[in-house]
RNA sequence: GGUGGGGUACCGAAGCGGCCGAACGGGCUCGCCUCGAAAGCGAGUGAGGGUUCACGCCCUCCGUGGGUUCAAAUCCCACCCCCACCGCCA
């Protein structure tokens, strides 16, 4: 939710902003409508205060003047019977309409309508070069006997894989290797809720906006949650917190649960895009004044990640129309894959500025006064994608992979050898 | 699945339908006292919104939503959430 204050103070400079996000047909609308609501609430405030005056008269009137005492004030109360359902009928259209703005765009987001208009900052470590042909990770992956594929379909249907073996124990030093390294930097490791209420998915943003793409339970009336931010971004919500303990940081473990509708046909081998996949996710809550600072660390975590596997990767910065409902900013890192010759999303980091906060209402206090945190969160490792970037930049002639050295403490073993 | 008990401000905890935004205790802040601290004493201490250049004024909030009434923390209805115990269970 954005502060609908700047409706009114500044609606052009609101409208230039979503421009940048090819724009929300609907703010017109929500700016009539907010002064509509103001207008009405301002008539039956002062309703309400000619009651209450009236009402505080009655029990100190003579006995003899209570009749008329009370037909004067229920004059007030039978007016505030018609105005009062009125104004928040208003208030419901407003809410609902204004619950789809999303949040703005910051100025330095380029703008554009599609991800063909992000912009590629920069590319950073070297493609390797391979004296023979490479194969792709789902190759590899089947032949290093990582994961199972075909039982994934016939226990869960499409997307759903078995992670085997030394891909199951990959998997797990992966996890563990991003949590020790967020660990030292100020990080609580925290394993999530995956089944979450409403009221969580709406306040992170993925509500309403993204409802197709959310798995629902609703026996339960709970949502499987597609990253672990949903639940970090809950965790403080109706609280005031200390503001000199920001920003507070978190590395959320969780499964996450993706329906990938109207993916049909796109990635539809190896692990690129499952439905279920587990993921490490920094999670930050930070003083406003403070959170693009909190956002480049998060950055340099990725990258430092990255750098750490030996995996080279480009640095991309989303453009507005490329942005999720609840970010003012968004950049991805995406990882070389050089048998697949294309770049793959590893990584994504956004910065939520006080949207998400103001869904949950969680506040900071400092020196006496009290706002909106500001919140953020970044991939610190997905964990089936970084696979596949392992496996194609890692392989070697003789069908092997090898482990980067700062995981094989981990791992316990040195590189994946095909299975027979 | 069953049975109970609860949701009041930062925390704990009272609260006859009418100066109740709410006693009291703790905490916190600022003073006094002190060489300094503790103790003690005194004062203060919620949030959101509307309006105003401002001082201020006004409205709302006692889990949520309805209802009764001139007037609801208080009475009525529905719902949500939390806790405890029993059963089942990784």
């Amino acid at each position: 939710m954005i502060d609908l204050k700047l409706l009114r103070d500044d609606l052009d400079f609101v409208r230039a902003a979503y421009a940048r996000r090819g724009g929300v047909p609907q703010l017109d609308e929500v700016a009539e409508l907010d002064r509509k609501r103001r207008r009405m609430l301002v008539e039956v405030e002062n309703a309400r205060a000619e009651q209450n005056r009236l009402s505080r008269l009655i029990p100190l009137s003579a006995p003899e003047d209570r009749p008329s005492a009370i037909a004067e004030a229920k004059v007030i109360a039978d007016r505030l019977k018609e105005l009062e359902p009125e104004l928040e009928r208003t208030e419901e259209e407003l809410t609902r309409l204004a619950s789809y703005l999303p949040n703005l765009p910051d100025e330095s987001v380029p703008s554009g309508l599609s991800e063909e208009e992000n912009v590629v900052a920069r590319e950073v470590g070297e493609r390797p070069r391979f004296d023979f042909e490479p194969l792709d990770h789902a190759t590899l992956g089947r032949n290093l006997g990582i994961f199972d594929a075909e039982r994934g379909v016939k226990t869960s249907g499409s997307r759903f894989v078995y992670l085997t073996g030394p891909g199951a124990v990959l998997e797990l030093s992966l996890v563990r290797f991003a949590i020790d390294m967020l660990g030292g930097r100020g990080f609580t490791p925290v394993i999530t809720p995956v089944l979450v209420r409403e009221r969580a998915m709406y306040g992170t943003g993925f509500l309403p906006a993204d409802e197709r793409e959310i798995y629902k339970i609703e026996r339960d009336d709970l949502y499987l949650a597609g990253t672990s931010e949903v639940a970090l971004a809950s965790m403080h919500a109706e609280e005031t917190v200390d503001g000199a303990r920001l920003p507070l940081r978190y590395a959320g473990f969780s499964t996450n649960f993706r329906r990938e509708a109207g993916t049909y046909g796109k990635d539809t081998q190896g692990l690129v895009r499952l439905h279920q996949f587990d993921k490490v996710e920094q999670f930050s809550y930070s003083h406003p004044d403070t959170s693009w600072d909190e956002y480049d660390f998060i950055l340099a975590n990725q990258e430092e990640f990255l750098q750490a596997l030996e995996i080279p990767y480009r640095v991309v910065v989303m453009c507005g129309g490329d942005l999720g409902p609840m970010a003012a900013k968004k950049i991805d890192h995406e990882a070389w894959l050089p048998a697949s010759d294309r770049f793959l999303e590893v990584t994504s980091a956004t910065n939520a500025t006080d949207y998400q906060a103001r869904r949950f209402q969680t506040r900071f206090r400092a020196e006496g006064k009290s706002g909106l945190v500001h919140t953020l969160n970044g991939t610190a490792c997905a964990v089936g994608r970084t696979i596949v970037a392992l496996l194609e930049n890692h392989q070697r002639a003789d069908g092997s992979v090898a482990i980067p050295e700062p995981l094989r403490h981990y791992t316990g073993f040195e590189s994946l050898q095909p299975i027979s």
